[in-house]
DNA sequence: TTAGGGATAAGG
DNA sequence: CCTTATCCCTAA
């Protein structure tokens, strides 16, 4: 599956590993050279895919940018995301029909061509190809029509999940630690919206007094909290379609008894302290800082949401200088009415199983013959789309279940 | 992060 | 009940 990439040579070729041994490599070095500064943490392959995968799909983003992006991010696989792959194709064909039509023949001009018949190419446009062949126009339209139904992002459906459509759901089963969490994503006037549609009052005063604090012990209390993007961030894919049992995210970092009363005390523990359950009798963990990955802000105690505008904030503009026509103002994610359906009983931590489809489960097998058996987080990040709600964990028990038939 | 033990929901 | 699949906990 060769594909022309642009000027940008194809980095591609993998994930950065094709070995299925153990690899413990350092993930990559902060490097002075063109690594992300010292002030930000590098991006991993799956970081680096959310971003293509949003602007590759983007028309209103030009190659160049992501030409350059694609020079500058860790590489990513392509092979998994519809959308990215399409997206490619699209832009290779744009590229090729560029500035071509001035002889007015109509003829599709040779890079069009080269570019149709990698086969990597037409296997996007199975039906169309034939009539299109030799008709410039007709295959603009094709594009065009492309390009709008390409399906949406990792990110979009991310940002639906999370303050969308799939916000009430993700909110009714998250549980204290995730909604701190959401919070910070979302913001806090967009958590009041969501609540309230939830039936909840905004949950009690997510007091961050730690702040003050966390004598000397150092870095006892610095992790917990990174890995916690892969497992509980990302929101399903593809989902759209049947909501019948998938639409009910859930977030397992953290045991936590979920309750759906909104004046649940804080749980100013460590999490180690938690594990039991008895934590409720412990008389005194009150005095225990939460570990705390925030900085919270001097007044309202926390950080601020990433959903809102910075100061600092500058907007470049495409100048695009065309069609203004579907101009979308800058809206807010609209939220859905609330339905009594979700509303899980008072007490019961409503998790749903999620039983493994065939597709997921040969899809698994495939990765373990590609990557090896263990490699959980590698066959993750190889099928991001396939097993977007599943942990690796999940996988490692699932295949280890596989195993006993 | 992974492997393995154990708990528990689901379904006979 | 018993079995099975899924989920959770913890050591390393």
């Amino acid at each position: 599956m060769e594909m022309d990439w642009g000027r940008t040579q194809s980095p591609y070729p993998d994930p950065e590993q094709a070995q299925p041994n153990k690899k413990r490599g350092g993930e990559q070095d902060g490097g002075p050279d063109g690594g992300p500064s010292a002030t930000m943490p590098p991006l991993t392959a799956a970081d680096a895919f959310l971003v293509l995968e949003f602007v590759a799909g983007n028309r209103l983003l030009p190659h160049s940018l992501f030409s350059g992006l694609l020079a500058a991010l860790p590489s990513v696989s392509p092979r998994t995301s519809t959308r990215l792959r399409k997206a490619v194709a699209l832009r290779a064909l744009e590229a090729a029909l560029s500035g071509s039509d001035a002889d007015g023949s109509g003829e599709l001009p040779r890079k069009a061509r080269d570019v149709l018949d990698d086969p990597g190419v037409a296997a996007f446009f199975p039906d169309h190809l034939a009539v299109v062949r030799d008709d410039v126009a007709a295959l603009r339209r094709l594009v065009d029509a492309e390009w709008a139904g390409l399906p949406p992002s990792a990110l979009e459906l991310e940002a639906d999940r999370i303050a969308g459509a799939g916000a009430l759901d993700t909110w009714a089963n998250a549980d204290q630690d995730t909604r701190k969490i959401l919070r910070l994503l979302v913001g806090e006037s967009t958590e009041r919206e969501i609540l309230g549609k939830l039936g909840e009052g905004p949950s009690k005063a997510p007091q961050v007094d730690e702040a003050a604090n966390a004598p000397g012990t150092s870095g006892a209390n610095e992790d917990g909290r990174a890995q916690q993007d892969d497992e509980a961030n990302l929101g399903r894919g593809k989902g759209e379609g049947n909501h019948a049992q998938e639409d009910c995210a859930r977030h397992q970092q953290e045991p936590v008894e979920r309750t759906t009363d909104a004046r649940i005390p804080e749980k100013p523990v460590p999490s180690a302290a938690i594990k039991g359950k008895e934590q409720a009798t412990s008389s005194h963990v009150t005095g225990q800082a939460a570990p705390d990955h925030n900085k919270s802000h001097p007044v309202t105690g926390f950080k601020p949401s990433l959903m809102e505008r910075k100061p600092s904030a500058i907007v470049y503009e495409w100048d695009d200088s065309g069609d203004s026509d579907s101009e979308r103002p800058p809206r807010k994610r609209q939220l859905p009415t609330y339905e009594r359906k979700m509303r899980p009983p008072p007490g019961v931590p409503h998790k749903t199983r999620k039983k493994w489809t065939e597709m997921q489960e040969k899809t698994l097998i495939e990765g373990v013959e590609n990557y090896g058996k263990g490699n959980w987080k590698e066959i993750k990040i190889a099928y991001p789309d396939v097993f977007q709600d599943r942990s690796t964990v999940d996988m490692k028990d699932k295949f280890r279940n596989m195993g006993r038939h």
